[in-house]
DNA sequence: ACAATATATGAATACTTGTTCATATGTTCA
DNA sequence: TGAACATATGAACAAGTATTCATATATTGT
């Protein structure tokens, strides 16, 4: 009558299956959660997030970038690949030159939340 | 008259150095994108994903995450204990169970917002 | 005190990833 | 056409990371 019959070995079993068959329900496809997964693995990156901070100041060309943050132009231009795969910025060439800007709305929000949270977490 | 004078060879100095140094100004500390990154990154992995989905809805002992994953209890245990060093996660202590819960408010309004980038990503 | 069990953890391993180095591509200017 | 230059890219290497395995810790019930 009370929560027995759940009640197995762990390992292998759960303790609270019904908990855990209402939690099965809710969850949002494995493809989702796992695209979700791929797009926070690219800000989990000082560089990209560096990149990413300058481009909401002004569209940038990839040597400026390499000069502003210290770093070579072949690492600047493999991380830009991996912010274009995402969509997260977009190019435009002039001539040889070629000029990044942001190519998306959420990025200032999440790293705002994201801010805060560093900040609230840092003054407990 | 123009914009001469900042040009030299890209590698070493930047083709726009007016642009460079107004973006300079306002960059965030270095200390503070570098937790920046280090928070998402946390996002950044599918099982930690998975694991906040599921505490979104109801908090759960270890066991009962492990099994709803389909994992080992000690790789579960591992996970929470990133979560836990980034103040995502708290939890208490029942007898030998531990029911872990979130201790964070910005991760869903986090969550649905990168939902929404790959969902309107992935319709282009 | 002892067996059973829920969780935590250190070491090892396989895999991923960021940067560098060398080089390729494509554009401009003489 | 050729030299200079901005960017892109593949391979190699080093550093980081997720899971497993074995085991430790702590709690419960007998």
């Amino acid at each position: 009558m009370t929560e027995n019959n759940n009640i197995e070995r762990c390992e292998v079993t759960a303790i609270h299956e019904d908990v855990v068959e209402a939690v099965r329900e809710t969850m949002p496809p494995e493809e989702k959660l796992f695209s979700l997964a791929e797009f926070f693995k690219v800000f989990g990156d000082t560089t990209r997030i560096r990149i990413l901070y300058a481009l909401f100041q002004s569209d940038m060309c990839v040597c400026d970038i390499a000069y502003l943050l210290g770093m070579s132009q072949s690492a600047i231009s493999h991380q830009l690949r991996v912010l274009k795969q995402a969509k997260l910025v977009k190019f435009r060439k002039e001539g040889r030159v070629v000029y990044y800007s942001l190519d998306d709305d959420h990025i200032k929000s999440i790293f705002d939340q994201g801010y805060q949270h560093i900040s609230e977490r840092d003054t407990d």
